[in-house]
DNA sequence: GCACAAATATGATGATCGTCATATTTGGAG
DNA sequence: CTCCAAATATGACGATCATCATATTTGTGC
């Protein structure tokens, strides 16, 4: 019987490495991470600090600059996160879908009340594209990555550009559609406003993708 | 001679009272209002503290309080006075033109790069949905007031309701897609990235509008 | 001119902010 | 079992935050 490891230590975690050990600094820095794109979805880059997300990562506040050189590089890399997050949510909402079908998928996907009442986790560009604009140079260079990403995600499943029909502007305008719809689905108080504004989008931009089955014109 | 009076004093500005005079407060208010209102758009509800707002109003922070019950009081009182812009702003943008034609004004003033460009005086809702959805009760309702009167705005540039048609859902999806472009426009760093976000939704709104001159369907 | 009250200024409260220097804990090598 | 270094904790820094109590300025009625 040569089972010598009772447990392969592959079943639950990765195999963490434990408390102070040396290669536990990787997952401290992971931790920490996901706690910042949770709170700063939450309460804005302003409304977070610095001690609240490394008490959320289960740290205290002195060790954050053994990760971090400086709050804006931590607020960077955690946009960078959420939009390799939205990435695999994307995927995972299609599915085996192609073409524009898929695109509706995400569409009723992106504009449910499901997605508007969560806000820690939801797409980054509905949640911060009003704070992004007020962040340096490096979080919006994020930004600018994330949307690129986006656009070139949503021309995969758009008809080849042809005469009238730009797919890549096509793409840009449905991302601000929806992130709009969302952004301003969150800022009313009234549910009513609330979900009226995401039906409101969600019809436009089918009837916009009915349009371009009909005849790409 | 009986010039008295040396200078009207209805030229330059409508005769505020002098400095500790018991008229003055309502002057103060008003500039406290004007000054937090732009700082606000430029640095967020959060960036911006209450010194530096009565510094920008030529007083000091001790007095705030005697005008407003708290920042948040103000904060909300800065978003009303955002909107009341807003509407003046529309009503001169698009002058003495009807229906359609009107929105087609604004949305191309919209989506200008002077309006991207211009944080500190542009639109509540391209700059604060973000951050509404952060705050209190108050302010949300000011967006929803704010909200409901830029669509009843939109629909009386409409058509009239009629099977498959519906205005009050394009007027809210007209104004997410605006919202929203802007938004993005300012959040990333590329300034081709930027204006080609502003292009899109243009064109992707006039389409719309092109179809709904076409066949109201 | 004098006194009163309106309006604003001065100054301080405790809390929280980002940042860093230093101490402590702890796993692994010898 | 000891020692080292990796990882994290403790504690403090100056700055800024919203808020308030109190003092001071200043126009106006008498």
């Amino acid at each position: 019987m040569p089972a010598v490891h009772p447990e392969p230590a592959v079943h639950p975690e990765p195999a963490a490495p434990p408390e102070h050990a040396p290669g536990r600094k990787a997952v401290s820095h992971d931790r920490i991470l996901r706690a910042a794109a949770r709170a700063i979805r939450a309460k804005g880059p302003d409304g977070v600090g610095v001690a609240s997300i490394m008490q959320a990562a289960g740290l205290t506040h002195g060790g954050f600059y053994a990760h971090f050189r400086s709050k804006d590089d931590l607020v960077a890399a955690a946009i960078r996160g959420m939009f390799a997050e939205g990435s695999a949510r994307f995927a995972r909402r299609v599915g085996e879908a192609q073409g524009m079908p898929a695109l509706r998928l995400w569409i009723d996907s992106y504009l449910s009340p499901a997605h508007r009442d969560d806000r820690m986790r939801g797409c980054a560009v509905a949640t911060l594209s009003g704070d992004a604009a007020r962040l340096d140079r490096q979080a919006r260079a994020a930004f600018d990555a994330g949307i690129e990403g986006i656009v070139a995600r949503y021309m995969r499943y758009l008809p080849k550009a042809r005469r009238g029909f730009d797919p890549r502007g096509f793409a840009l305008a449905l991302a601000t559609q929806l992130a709009g719809a969302v952004a301003l689905a969150r800022a009313v108080s009234d549910r009513r406003l609330s979900d009226a504004i995401l039906d409101a989008a969600r019809r436009s931009l089918h009837d916009r993708l009915d349009g371009l089955e009909k005849s790409p014109r």
